[in-house]
DNA sequence: TCTCTTATTGAAAATGATTCCCATTATCAA
DNA sequence: TTGATAATGGGAATCATTTTCAATAAGAGA
């Protein structure tokens, strides 16, 4: 079976196998979920589309699931603020990478690609050396600009 | 009264006063906890240092100021993704500022300053575009990295 | 393909941070 | 000093997330 096709390991199942986890269908059917959107999801709204395909998988296992693809560094997870938290999947290294302009008053997020060949720049530099004067191993970053949207300025 | 010494509405109960609010002893106090320590504090902290003073100030009111302070920019609010909000004063308009370098694991949280003056820059730079660009009115960013620690590192 | 180990799951209950409610109190402009 | 009303605090309510635990299913090895 190994090497039937395309490399060792390529592939959600592979991904998981070679971390000692199993592939199991409501992992898969919440990888399909996270990937079928460019919205932002919540643990409920991941576990309402995942429901309507298969009504037994339970909250619990999305919110396991979501910690698990988060530690794999599968998933982002974003607190706008809300109270709650959301998640979005880790496109390609480069490729759609982009950063959050949060409203704080009425939560709109927007995605914003502008600075992002400057700032991916400025970030690996900043890795780089932040990493080897702490001792510390990054694996995410985050950046966020909070204020107020077009609509909340108006308002007030 | 007015200009009496220093400008109008400098200290906080101007502060405050300028943007219809009253001063009050909770709000005092909350201000002064924060302002006497370098540790990102969580609204139970707060209240528990409040308590020591003045017994009688509630954890709803340290909960309602901190909102408060927020929104008026004058505290900084963090997500470290262990289920609690910390909090922060924001420090001198360039001096100080710092950004985060957070462990995944054990919830350690480094403050640094290298980069900072690069950093400023590119986030000038950054906000004036995508304040442009979006008709956002921007009042604050965040920069972290995740990632592990020294003490995490070695521990698996 | 069958078996066995154990990773994973789901339902329900628990947790815990934050918010809401509302009668009472305190601030401060006039 | 006074009055309008902003602010408070205690307890209850919310509600996202976690824990518990018995049942289930993935998948390595036979
Ligand atoms: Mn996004
Ligand atoms: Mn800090
Ligand atoms: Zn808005
Ligand atoms: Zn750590």
């Amino acid at each position: 079976m190994v090497g039937r096709r395309g490399p060792m390991s390529s592939g959600w199942p592979g991904k998981f196998r070679g971390c000692g986890y199993r592939m199991t269908v409501p992992r898969q059917a919440i990888i399909e979920v996270l990937q079928k959107t460019k919205k932002h999801l919540s643990a409920e709204d991941i576990y309402m589309e995942v429901h309507k395909i298969f009504p037994q998988v339970g909250l619990t296992t999305v919110y396991r699931t979501l910690e698990l693809l988060t530690d794999m560094g599968m998933i982002y997870k974003f607190d706008f603020r809300e109270g709650r938290a959301r998640y979005e999947m880790v496109e390609g290294l480069k490729k759609e990478h982009h950063h959050h302009l949060v409203c704080t008053k009425c939560k709109r997020v927007i995605n914003y690609t502008e600075f992002i060949d400057e700032e991916i720049d400025f970030l690996k530099r900043a890795e780089k050396e932040l990493s080897k004067k702490y001792n510390f191993e990054i694996n995410d970053h985050i950046i966020q600009f909070y204020g107020l949207c077009d609509k909340c300025r108006v308002s007030k």
